[in-house]
DNA sequence: TTATCATTTGCAACTAAGTTGCATTTTTAT
DNA sequence: ATAAAAATGCAACTTAGTTGCAAATGATAA
């Protein structure tokens, strides 16, 4: 692990406390480029103590402050992602996952500018607020 | 329930053998305009008996089928829908779901054609083989 | 730095969703 | 009508996630 500056600055910014749990949570969130699940992540931690019970209240932390979002799979699972950019600003509320069909891992790209989103109008008497586009196929390393 | 004669073909039709809690699951999804939970389904069927584990194994017959798919939610829940058209005939791979951020009714809608796909090529990397758009924001109902 | 207070953590017990195995019943094909 | 195959119901079980609480830790202010 780094400097950990990065790292309290960011639990700092969304009004986390820092705490040894968070951050090597933080940092291995940020280690990845794909979503974890709960399961994941208490598994890549090993050296320090984490009880499942304080996992599911980082996440939780994590998801209500802001700093992370969560994904509901297919299969039943939540998993975590950041919602830091490489820069440290906040994201989208409008995401696009890809699921790979083959290793189940779940990106979350940038949304594509190109990609149109269905008006208001578009869908009679349904409001539309936000969105998530999900795609499905293989991902680059299953190729 | 009108006749049966409609639901026993459609279930031979998904290779599926008619049984009375078939039929009556298939029932209850036609009936709904929404995709509907384990739950919401086993609640709505209270004239026969019917087994939780049952249900699981019909719901799961059907989506293997292909009479019907399902989508997971936010709240980590299986919502359960039928694909099929008003004319009976299997319907797209890619769907759009809308979910009420109010009342958390899941809408099936069929998928609108002025909504543009990234191709592959716009995203490096991945192929692109299916997709689930998700609106979120205020159904009908809820306005 | 230290004392204080609020928050976080770990543990154990609990809850609820979903699964498995198996004996019984129902469906379909002959 | 009968036999084989598949579906059903039940009980026991598994596992993910939650709750309550006592102990530990972090932030704040003297």
């Amino acid at each position: 692990m780094l400097s950990q500056k990065r790292h309290k600055n960011i639990l700092h910014q969304y009004g986390l406390k820092v705490t040894s749990a968070r951050l090597r949570v933080l940092d291995t969130l940020m280690r990845s480029n794909i979503a974890l699940s709960h399961a994941d992540i208490l598994s890549k931690i090993r050296d320090i103590q984490l009880d499942k019970v304080t996992l599911y209240r980082t996440l939780d932390a994590f998801v209500k402050s802001g700093l992370a979002h969560k994904v509901a799979t297919e299969d039943r699972n939540w998993l975590y992602a950041l919602d830091l950019s490489e820069h440290g600003d906040t994201v989208h509320r409008n995401h696009t996952h890809f699921i790979c069909d083959y290793c189940d891992r779940v990106y979350c790209l940038p949304v594509s500018p190109q990609v149109g989103i269905p008006d208001s109008s578009s869908v009679e008497g349904f409001e539309v607020r936000s969105h998530e586009f999900r795609l499905h196929g293989t991902c680059p390393q299953c190729h």
